[in-house]
DNA sequence: TGTACATCAGTGAACGCGCGTTCACTGATGTAC
DNA sequence: TGTACATCAGTGAACGCGCGTTCACTGATGTAC
């Protein structure tokens, strides 16, 4: 594997790594918008322009962070399901895996979740790593519809019109699952994001800071809400 | 009224105005964290350093930008829900207020409810402004279970714990109203802000973009969430 | 009503700082024969 | 194994731009007598 890997290639693939690191470190203090090259050069004892040997704008820098924090992101979420056999467990798992993250590292989710960073546009190659963890809830689903412990709820609408289109684009990643569970999936997917949003940007302070028993709290009426039950 | 009101008086109310203005407009090209007294100060042919005598920093040009939106908003969701007799079509009225608010302004919106601006702290004085929307729905509950229309799920578990008293902190904004609808209504004030968030900021992108028909049928699930039934 | 003084808005220059990106260059590392 | 050449990382200077804030000032507006 290593196999032709010279010197160079190492140093190449270390200070790349590093200049992320020192990237992620600053984007902790000052935030995305105010990330700036010439701080990261500095930090790492190089002349700015050298930087340019490894990102080829401030963009790309940038877009490489976002798919870092994506993946890693995913990652939690994906080993955090994984560690459970019931499905309803592993989806409680996997909202807390989101939660722990965002709060290990605000900057990075803020730089996903937040705000756009103003003038910048997401390339294509964001969005698969983006999709990662509604794919864990989907297929979370999916195994819950498999082994019997979906159990739609009666009072769930039948999607129609437009909406039962953009439903059944997610139809394939949940083998089983009905509409009307999946549009619900979507709710939840955003409650889970507002929540922790809210949580890290300060709209909860006053009612319900700290937020870890609402999180549960809500987190199981939202698992209720879809329909997923205990194995018993 | 105007008596006493000086053309000096007159024009600093004016200027002042303006100023903000014109910030608004370049909070919609340049985002919150570039938006710059020069800048502004360039658009109004002044020169920059006269702008001091108006804001005394460009953080008290934030804060007053911020308090003006949360105002904005508030005072949408507030007319909305006014004009509907029925407490469920209120919310409902309201729901759709603060999303069609939030797309016809979306940097204040970002500037309100998205990434906090690196540095800024914001003062007390935006806390009550911050307050109003949860206020309206909170209010809305109450006249609910006032007349009648509020069905408490028979699913919804009862608070404990620090969630219990975290709770408690609502009860008064929302006489009569259980507690364990309080802690549902939390949950759909989150999921309303998250589900608008992820429409500005590109996230539904793919799936349920464009939203309309995905925000009615979220926002019509999350009032039977609550336990509100229309008024037969 | 008229005058003297106080208040305040706006000017223009300056301070001291930051940024992204380009470009010609030096010198070390890697490759082909 | 040794040499000639190609590749590439990093330098340092420069371009052209931006910013918030301070300060001494001019001149218009407002106020008190």
């Amino acid at each position: 594997m290593n196999a032709g890997r010279t010197a160079r290639d190492r140093a190449r693939t270390e200070l790349t790594r590093e200049i992320k690191d020192s990237a992620r470190r600053h984007l902790a203090t000052e935030g995305a918008e105010r990330l700036s090259l010439r701080a990261v050069s500095r930090e790492l004892g190089m002349v700015s322009s050298a930087l340019y040997r490894y990102f080829p704008s401030r963009d790309d820098l940038l877009t490489a962070l976002i798919i870092d924090a994506y993946d890693a992101l995913g990652a939690e979420a994906e080993a955090a399901a994984k560690a459970h056999e019931d499905p309803r467990e592993a989806w409680l798992a996997a909202c807390r895996a989101v939660r722990t993250w965002a709060i290990k590292h605000q900057h990075e989710y803020a730089l996903i979740y937040g705000t756009p960073v103003a003038g910048y546009k997401a390339p294509q190659t964001t969005v698969q790593p983006a999709a990662r963890v509604p794919l864990v809830l989907l297929g979370l689903l999916g195994s819950a519809q498999a082994r019997g412990v979906l159990v739609p709820p009666g009072d769930a609408p039948e999607p129609g019109g437009l909406l039962a289109e953009q439903t059944a684009t997610l139809a394939d990643l949940a083998p089983g699952v009905p509409a009307k569970v999946l549009v619900r999936t979507v709710i939840v997917w955003t409650q889970l994001f507002g929540m922790i949003s809210f949580e890290l940007f300060g709209q909860l302070v006053g009612t319900m800071d700290p937020a870890d028993e609402f999180f549960e709290a809500a987190s199981a009426q939202l698992a209720d809400f879809v329909g997923l039950v205990p194995v018993s």
